[in-house]
DNA sequence: ATAATTTTTTAACAAATGTTAAAAAGATTT
DNA sequence: AAATCTTTTTAACATTTGTTAAAAAATTAT
């Protein structure tokens, strides 16, 4: 819990006393690796900031491929804000890579605290513009170069989950095969 | 300006009084194809709406080559999120690829309609829910896929685009050469 | 209309990535 | 520790995409 009152409080400048007035709606939950946070056809009930781990939010296509469109981790938000908001099902999931600790808001929760402290309303927006700034750098930065070069940008950009995650899901974000993947490595 | 007012109706229920008293804050303002909205290094002052015409968000690479990033036209909207909500200098560009009718909104205006009509926020919120939603979709649908696939459903899901500009900022967006392009094409 | 510019196509060859299959290495469970 | 399962590597060959250069077609400016 301490680490998102510490996120909130850093990059928000929420008061103190805000703080102790919406903690009792979050709740801290574990994921073991490998479990669905969200799944697709299910309505995602819950958001959620990663205090511990990482995760990735994936499809799978008809012909069996399975695709990481990006990861989150320490301090990142998770759910599917498209489900979440219209409260209709997902068509994406989002899976825990390694045990996670999330600390979760439910959609009715949301929706009390909204009511009541209006004034956290900026601060939600204020999120928004963050995962949306993020969405809008990660779509650039890996296009219309090789996958060498993306993997070399993915190393530097982010080196945290390099180490923390089998190299078939960062082939399939990178938009290769895992065998492409390997071998590209052999020259680096 | 009446696209913007039906939109807003539209999509967020926009009461007419609101409109009537926001509508002042907003500029009609013309944009000649090739023209640019925003440009790297320069900080994005205006967001738009798009009420006329195509435009791509794109960067400029050190080695010269062009990338597409997105394409957006009638009823989306326009500008660099991350460098108008920071006014500090934007990394990306949005250029127009036909004339366009852009209706602007300033910095300085926003910032008048959220203090004075404060109801207005929720609008902007679900805006920025909007954008956020078509940036997460984008990302989704051309990942792991080879590039025939990836214009054939760039063909269904944006064939108003397809005849409006030229095929190299589609090659650009889809992650290949003009000529790929026009190669793929003939198989089509 | 003509000229100039931009866009699209074509082709041959090079380079990158996919596919298939198998082995090796590493992790997890029993 | 052994057995099982998952991940990573390797290799040969097929396919896709890039590169270079040039011509053709389309658009824009004079």
């Amino acid at each position: 819990m301490h680490r998102l009152k510490r996120f909130l409080q850093q990059k928000f400048q929420l008061p103190e006393k805000d703080w102790e007035m919406i903690k009792e709606y979050f709740q801290l939950q574990f994921f073991k690796k490998n479990e669905y946070f969200v799944r697709e056809g299910k309505i995602c009930r819950k958001l959620a900031f990663i205090a511990e781990g990482v995760m990735r939010y994936c499809m799978f296509r008809e012909d069996g491929t399975d695709i990481t469109c990006f990861f989150s981790y320490e301090n990142d938000f998770a759910g599917d804000p498209e489900s979440f908001f219209s409260q209709k099902p997902s068509n994406k999931n989002m899976q825990a890579l390694t045990d996670c600790a999330l600390i979760t808001l439910s959609y009715e929760n949301m929706q009390i605290i909204l009511q009541q402290y209006p004034q956290v309303k900026e601060i939600f927006a204020a999120i928004d513009n963050l995962v949306m700034t993020k969405l809008l750098n990660q779509r650039t930065s890996n296009l219309n170069t090789d996958a060498d070069s993306r993997y070399r940008e993915f190393m530097k950009e982010y080196p945290h989950i390099l180490q923390r995650v089998p190299q078939k899901y960062i082939a399939s974000f990178l938009g290769i095969t895992e065998q492409s993947l390997s071998r590209l490595r052999k020259n680096i």
